[in-house]
DNA sequence: AACACCGCCTGAGCGC
DNA sequence: TGCGCTCAGGCGGTGT
C-alpha cells in the first residue's frame, strides 16, 4: 500500500537507475488511467529525466522539455525499471517507457496498477505541477505541532481520520497514522479539537519518526508494494498495530482492538491509547529522555524501539 | 463550511 | 476443487 514511505523507496530507487536517462520511446497501453494528454510527447518521448520529486504519495518525473509525468501509485500501482520488456499480453500496465541510461544501457520503466485506484498526469510545467501540488498539505517528513494545530486544531473529526487528509498533511495512509498514534499514545477516534499542543507534538515527531523508520526500511509490504526496482519492503515486519488486531500488545501484552473510524480500519491498544486524558502516566507510552523519545518496544521480539524512530528525529 | 459516505476496481482469503 | 462472498482502501464526487 504506497504511502509516503513507499513512494519515497520508489523514488530512490528509479532515480538511482534513470536520472539522466533519455526517454527513446513512451507507449500508452491503457488510455483511461491517463488525465490530460496521452501522447507519447506528454509522456517525456525525447526528454532526458531531469529530476524524480515527490510530495506525499505523489511522484512526479521531470523532463529536460519541463513535462511532467505525476504518478499516483494509489492502493496496487508500481512503477519498476528493468532489463526486459515487460509481456504484452500484461493486462494490467497501462504505461511502458523505454529508456537509455547515460552510460548507453536500455532501460523499460512500466507503470502497473491491477485495481486502478491509481493513475497518470501529464503536465506541461513545472508551474503545473506546483499548481497540483498547492492543495496537498505539509509533507509527512517535515510535519510539526504547530502544522498540526493549525490544519486540525478545532476539527471535531476523530484523529485519525484527519490525519488521512492529504490537505493536512500529506503521505500519511491508513499503516503509518495507525503506527503513529500508537507511538504517540492518542486514542484514534479523539476529536481533534480535545488535543493538546504537547499531544499534537508528540503526533507529529511520531509521525515523522514512523515514516523516517519505515523508508530507513524500504517501506512496507503487504500484499502488492514493489520499489522501483521490483522488490518488497522491509518495514511491515516492525509494524506495531496495523493488521494486528486482536493481538497482544507489544507494549503491555494487553489485546488490541480493530474498529472502523471514518470508514477505515482502525488498530488500537485501549491501554496505551486512553480515550480521554488521565493524569495516569501511561508507562510504555513514549516519553522524551535527554531530547530523545524513550524506548517503548520489547527490543526481544526485534520490533523498533521509539529511540530507534526518535534517533533519526533528532537530527533533522 | 465541514464532514460523512459512496463507488470505483481486482485479487486474496475464507467458508462451505 | 471450486464457487461465491467479503474485504482491502485512496480519493473524487455527492449528499447532509
Amino acid at each position: 500500500m504506497p504511502e509516503l514511505p513507499e513512494v519515497e523507496t520508489v523514488r530512490r530507487t528509479l532515480e538511482s537507475r534513470i536520472l539522466g536517462a533519455r526517454v527513446d520511446r513512451a507507449a500508452v497501453r491503457r488510455r483511461d488511467v491517463i488525465e490530460g494528454p496521452a501522447t507519447a510527447r506528454a509522456l517525456l518521448e525525447g526528454d532526458e529525466v531531469a529530476s524524480l520529486r515527490r510530495r506525499g504519495k505523489q511522484l512526479a518525473i521531470l523532463g529536460s522539455s519541463g513535462r511532467v509525468a505525476l504518478v499516483h501509485l494509489g492502493m496496487t500501482g508500481s512503477l519498476v525499471a528493468s532489463d526486459a520488456e515487460p509481456p504484452a499480453d500484461d493486462p494490467h500496465v497501462h504505461a511502458v517507457w523505454k529508456l537509455r541510461t547515460t552510460s548507453g544501457a536500455a532501460v523499460w520503466m512500466r507503470f502497473r496498477d491491477p485495481r486502478r485506484f491509481g493513475g497518470l498526469w501529464t503536465l506541461r510545467s513545472p508551474g503545473a505541477l506546483e499548481q497540483r501540488w498547492k492543495d496537498l498539505g505539509p509533507d509527512g517528513l517535515d510535519i510539526t505541532g504547530p502544522d498540526l494545530v493549525n490544519a486540525l486544531g478545532p476539527s471535531k473529526r476523530p484523529v485519525k481520520a484527519a490525519l488521512l487528509d492529504q490537505r493536512a498533511v500529506a503521505g500519511v495512509g491508513n499503516i503509518y497514522a495507525d503506527e503513529a498514534l500508537f507511538l504517540a499514545g492518542i486514542h484514534p477516534a479523539r476529536r481533534c479539537r480535545t488535543l493538546r499542543a504537547d499531544e499534537w507534538a508528540r503526533l507529529s515527531d511520531a509521525l515523522r519518526g514512523v515514516l523516517l523508520a519505515s523508508i530507513q526500511q524500504g517501506g512496507t509490504t503487504f500484499r502488492d508494494f514493489v520499489d522501483g526496482e521490483g522488490r518488497g519492503g522491509g518495514y511491515q515486519a516492525r509494524r506495531l498495530v496495523y493488521g494486528r488486531g486482536a493481538e497482544p500488545c507489544l507494549a503491555c501484552s494487553g489485546r488490541l482492538r480493530s474498529v472502523t473510524i471514518g470508514g477505515r480500519t482502525t488498530v488500537y491498544c485501549p491501554t496505551c491509547q486512553p480515550s480521554r486524558r488521565s493524569s495516569k502516566p501511561v508507562i510504555h507510552r513514549p516519553f522524551t529522555v535527554g531530547g530523545e523519545l524513550g524506548v517503548v518496544i520489547r527490543p526481544d521480539l526485534g520490533l523498533p524501539r521509539v529511540n530507534e524512530v526518535a534517533g533519526s528525529l533528532t537530527h533533522r
